[in-house]
RNA sequence: CGCGGAGUAGAGCAGUCUGGUAGCUCGUCGGGCUCAUAACCCGGAGGUCGUGUGGUUCGAAUCCCACCUCCGCAA
């Protein structure tokens, strides 16, 4: 069977890699265009382009793919086309190029958390269960049919991060089942129930910041949710401090949102929360680079009384 | 030339503006105390202050110049 992967994040690359390996014939690779990065803003490839051209696969990049490779898509000859996370939207011209249509890996449990960043959400909001789902491609934003599901627990102390990187296998694997049932033709399209469907935006660096008057709970699924990127933050004297990780403190504290209650080696950096309290583990300070927290402390830089927000 | 911060003891920092004996928190080493601790007390070691064998000065971590490295933001 031919195919043409989609792909762009490090969340395909799993998927990209398992295809090749099963014997699969990945005809070319579809990817986002080469992207500035860093403070020197060099152009680099994405995650999915490095594996391809170490398989030795053709890529493609298009700035918009409905617009500019429709006919180079053509040429191709693929059967199915495969995507996951690539970034961009499908037109129906697209959709049709391969007479399989095209399906997709989705990394939340369909229909929730349809849109760009279902697995943060799903730490964000704490989930228990969080899962991949292959569906074919339709031109709604994943609304298409399900074809395979697969759930898994979320670790209680799980970054995003994390999840991602197992999902990302998870959703490989799925795929390979799933192709396999494509063709000796036992998969069976189910369609998704519209009243449960959920959406989730692409996260915005300000979708980041830290409300203490929510329960500790909340404040630290956040950090676990925003983490590795864009990284949980709030304010310290007026400065950018990011908390890439903390915990939820067992104590009782009296303060103020915000406030720090204990600075100290013994205690760590203990910050008052609308219901209990967190403890900073690693920081960052605007200018600085990231340190736990006895770094910081050695510092001096946070005192008892400061008010984070 | 996108904006900004930093390089001082093993770690994290202050000191630089207003040149004049090198400091803080921690770690480490030795001793003490305790049933016990990331506890406490006493004492010690450890630094060519990023590089220039640069400039100014009686004297530079501090002022001036050049260079190197690291980091945050923005994209």
């Amino acid at each position: 069977m031919k195919i043409v992967f989609l792909g762009t994040p490090d969340f395909a690359v799993p998927s990209l890699n398992a295809l090749i390996t099963a014997g699969y014939e990945v005809v070319a690779v579809v990817t986002q265009p080469d992207r500035p990065v860093g403070r020197k803003a060099v152009l680099t490839p994405s995650p999915v382009k490095v594996a391809a051209l170490s398989h030795g696969v053709k890529v493609l990049q298009f700035e918009k793919i409905s617009r500019d490779g429709v006919e180079e898509l053509k040429k191709l000859n693929a059967d199915i086309m495969v995507t996951c996370a690539f970034g961009q939207i499908l037109s129906k011209e697209v959709i049709d190029v391969a007479p399989k249509g095209i399906i997709n890996v989705h990394g939340s449990l369909l229909p929730k958390y349809r849109g760009a960043s279902p697995v943060q959400y799903a730490v964000i909001n704490g989930d228990k269960i969080a899962g991949v789902t292959i569906m074919q491609t339709d031109t709604g934003i994943d609304t298409g049919d399900i074809l395979a599901v697969e759930k898994t627990d979320v670790g209680e102390k799980e970054t995003a991060g994390e999840l991602f990187e197992r999902l990302s296998k998870l959703g490989a694997e799925l795929l390979l089942k799933t192709l396999k049932k494509i063709e000796d033709g036992s998969v069976v399209p189910v369609k998704q129930d519209e009243k449960n469907a959920t959406y989730v935006k692409m996260i915005k660096k300000e979708d980041a910041k830290i409300d203490f008057s929510r329960p500790a709970a909340v404040v630290f699924n956040l950090v676990r949710g925003m983490h590795p990127w864009p990284i949980a933050f709030t304010y310290l004297r007026g400065k950018l401090l990011k908390i890439f990780s903390c915990e939820i403190s067992h104590e009782e504290y009296d303060g103020a949102f915000g406030e720090v209650v204990r600075a100290d080696m013994k205690n760590g950096i203990v910050v008052k929360c609308g219901v209990g309290a967190i403890i900073i583990n690693e920081l960052l300070l605007e200018g600085g680079s990231k340190q736990n927290q006895r770094e910081f402390l050695a510092g001096r830089k946070i005192f008892e009384g400061d008010i984070l927000g």
